[in-house]
DNA sequence: TTTTTAGTTTAGAATAATTCTAATTTATTG
DNA sequence: CAATAAATTAGAATTATTCTAAACTAAAAA
């Protein structure tokens, strides 16, 4: 069973961030959120909320999917340079990515078994491990 | 003992990826593969480049490194967006990366021992996997 | 309520990394 | 050497992102 995530508590997590819950962030965070996993781009994120007649500017966007991430209800996952896609999933899990199509998808934590953690440099501790898989389409 | 990539072998493999030797991409081959493993971005690598003496320009270092990575001589790593790094080990190994620092460091293959593969979604195939360890700076 | 204040949004300018363009230079081939 | 094809270059263009300072809006105080 998929864990809701329903508005009022988006709503909820804003404040216990010290985000106020204004038109433009509880719009975003209806379409982030309501709806299962999400990986979105701020300029995709903007077109959608454009599109779903949201008054909202671009830089909006990048200040609410950094305070969002700040606040842990998105994480960045970094696989291509020169692009930032955000994701609603913020368990711990890791990721395939489609580097013809940029289509990114989900690996959940337990389809990865035993992993032997590698030691960190000096003065250093981990933070997260993330595992990218990057695929192809197959020949033929 | 390390494995010596020397002068000419670069050489061979410029002509072997159809590269002209010219001067530039030679002097840019001496400095990324004499000297052990490195992980450069265009511009410092260009830096490093002009204070070499070496005259070439930056649009020259960033066709070089995509050539190179091309020839398989080097390797993308995507560790931050907005930032691409090229890894001169382009044996199958991971890395370990210091988001305060932007410091990179390799984890050899048989650091990671066992590990269940995913499937790769309808008509695609695996390429590469590559596992990334963000570290911060220890508490304390 | 109004007024105040502090945080938020915005358009557009600024920046950073990278790519493109068209002219010049250089390496290879005949 | 001369011809040709490829490589290099400066600087313009592009792309993603961040910054700035003015206008707006939510929350708190009066």
């Amino acid at each position: 069973m998929q864990k809701v995530r329903p508005y009022s508590n988006v709503l909820t997590q804003l404040q216990k961030a010290g985000l106020r819950p204004t038109r433009q962030r509880l719009a975003l965070a209806k379409l982030l959120f309501e709806g299962g996993d999400r990986h979105v781009t701020a300029e995709k994120l903007h077109n959608e909320a454009v599109e779903a007649g949201i008054k909202v500017s671009l830089a909006t966007v990048y200040n609410a999917l950094h305070q969002f991430t700040k606040a842990d209800l998105l994480r960045e996952v970094v696989v291509e340079s020169g692009r930032a896609y955000f994701d609603t999933n913020n368990t711990t899990h890791h990721h395939i990515f489609h580097q013809a199509t940029g289509d990114l998808y989900d690996i959940p934590d337990n389809a990865i078994s035993s992993l032997a953690l590698p030691e960190a440099p000096e003065g250093t501790e981990i933070d997260r491990i993330e595992i990218i898989v990057r695929v192809k389409s197959s020949a033929g």
